[in-house]
RNA sequence: GUGGCUGUGGUGAAGUGGUCAACACGGCGGAUUGUGGCUCCGUUACUCGAGGGUUCAAGUCCCUCCAGUCACCCCA
């Protein structure tokens, strides 16, 4: 249909735009005080990329992606996220050779061809901020602080933070094994979702919501009892430096991130007003991206906040103020001379700054007030005949109804 | 990709096979021609998501498709 944009895409009309404009500014304002700097990478990338970057089992390979082949024969991707992208620019650009760790902050659309649901779309928006460089706890607690600042800063409440480590290249095959162990005897008692997820992640059976499933994986082994010992001791560095900063958390278990290159800590802030898809927040460590990409072996950490999803969130607590851009001054005109009139009067003032507005559908002097009064404007000018002929208008309170008749050069002296 | 619910004007909606598709809000115009907000009046759907079918007759029944919505899967 012509007459309707494509499934799961939404316009942001000019009555939205301004709380989009100002979650953007406070995302920047705050990247700017954390030390982040802004990177603007493509929407569309070699395939490839999110092949190697984002694993090709997972979901979001497997069946969401945007994918076309281009006129040059090359296979295009619309990113379904930023992160390999990030990566794939520091290594293009070389930003190794600067400060270490080099820090990035990102804004905008992403694409995946899910079916849409409430707080899911197939282009949505992200901002996302991704650490590369650094192998320490520290950066894990900055970039946690950071996620819950900007939410706290936008007012939300009733954030949880889910906190787990999701192990290494080392510790986690070691414990996918043990998993499996304890699982395999009961797997017939499972669900069937259960029974298609033991061998693909058998990490998400703990998560099921079935009952029956939750009961038959009671006593299951957890990943954070069976972290390698630098998992480990990272583990208890994030959590040591959390509870200096006084944030709170809940420690997780069964929180697994569904893109592969993720490495030691998860995690999720959740805001569960909004549903099903209650994740404002995800992000967690990626040590293993780097160099799956072609650079040499460098840690990173980040995070994507749906900003969706963000909104929606604003809109649950009521946190989007009304913002008051009614005109100063309604200038009316009636007869050709006037009219000559009143748009240089217009333009003066526009020019110095005032917001201003005129009728542009030839109306009575009746309408043009209704119309006046609608946008709720301050004041309005009138300029008919008789005004013209002296060069004056007749400046309207329209709270008290009181008018004058005064210079033009008077107008914006009495705004 | 699977399932539930829904689809009437700009918006919210009546309408349960048969005269001009209620009503409310909004929009536009007007109420002796240069003054708004209240009130009153007029006007605003060759058409009921799209396409087929059943019937003398369909917005109302059937089928297909599309879209919205919620949930699963997964995720921001």
């Amino acid at each position: 249909m012509l007459t309707s944009g494509p499934r799961g895409t939404k316009d942001i009309l000019p009555d939205s735009v301004r709380v989009w404009q100002y979650v953007e500014s406070v995302a920047r304002d705050i990247c700017q005080v954390y030390g982040y700097k802004e990177l603007r990478t493509p929407i569309f990338e070699h395939t490839e990329l999110f092949l190697r970057g984002i694993g090709e089992t997972t979901d979001i390979v497997e069946k969401e992606m945007y994918t076309f082949t281009d006129r040059g024969g090359r296979s295009i991707t619309l990113r379904p996220e930023n992160t390999a992208a990030a990566v794939r620019a520091y290594l293009e650009h070389k930003l190794y050779s600067g400060i270490q760790p080099v820090k990035l902050y990102y804004i905008g659309p992403m694409f995946r061809y899910d079916r849409p649901q409430a707080g899911r779309f197939r282009q949505f928006h992200q901002f996302g901020i991704e650490a590369i460089g650094a192998a320490g706890p520290q950066i894990d607690a900055e970039i946690i602080l950071l996620a819950v600042s900007f939410l706290r800063k936008l007012g939300l409440s009733e954030l949880r933070l889910l906190l787990n480590s999701v192990g290494c290249p080392n510790c986690r095959p070691l414990y996918r094994d043990k998993l499996q162990g304890f699982l395999k005897s009961k797997l017939g008692e499972f669900c069937s979702d259960c029974q298609s997820r033991f061998d693909r992640n058998p990490m998400r059976m703990l998560d099921c919501k079935n009952t029956g499933c939750q009961s038959l994986s009671q006593g299951a082994p957890h990943m954070s009892d069976c972290l390698c010992a630098e998992c480990r001791e990272h583990f208890n560095g994030v959590q040591q430096l959390l509870n200096a900063a006084g944030i709170s958390y809940d420690l997780d278990p069964r929180l697994v991130r569904g893109l592969d290159y993720y490495t030691k800590t998860a995690f999720e802030i959740q805001y569960s007003p909004l549903g099903a898809q209650s994740a404002v927040c995800g992000g967690g460590r990626y040590d293993g991206l780097v160099a799956e990409c072609g650079g040499e072996p460098t840690p990173g950490i980040g995070f994507a906040i749906g900003l969706e999803r963000v909104l929606l969130a604003l809109e649950k607590q009521q946190l989007i103020a009304a913002h008051d851009d009614n005109p100063d001054i309604f200038i009316v005109s009636m007869g050709e001379s006037a009219q000559l009139q009143a748009f240089k009067l217009l333009m003066q003032l526009r020019e110095a700054g005032f917001i201003c507005e005129m009728d542009h559908m030839q109306r009575s002097l009746k309408s043009q007030l209704k119309l006046a009064n609608k946008l709720q404007v301050r004041y309005v000018g009138i300029i008919g005949e008789e005004e013209a002929a002296v060069q004056r208008v007749m400046l309207k309170n329209m709270q008290s109804g009181e008018q004058e008749l005064i210079d033009y050069n008077e107008v914006q002296h009495k705004l």
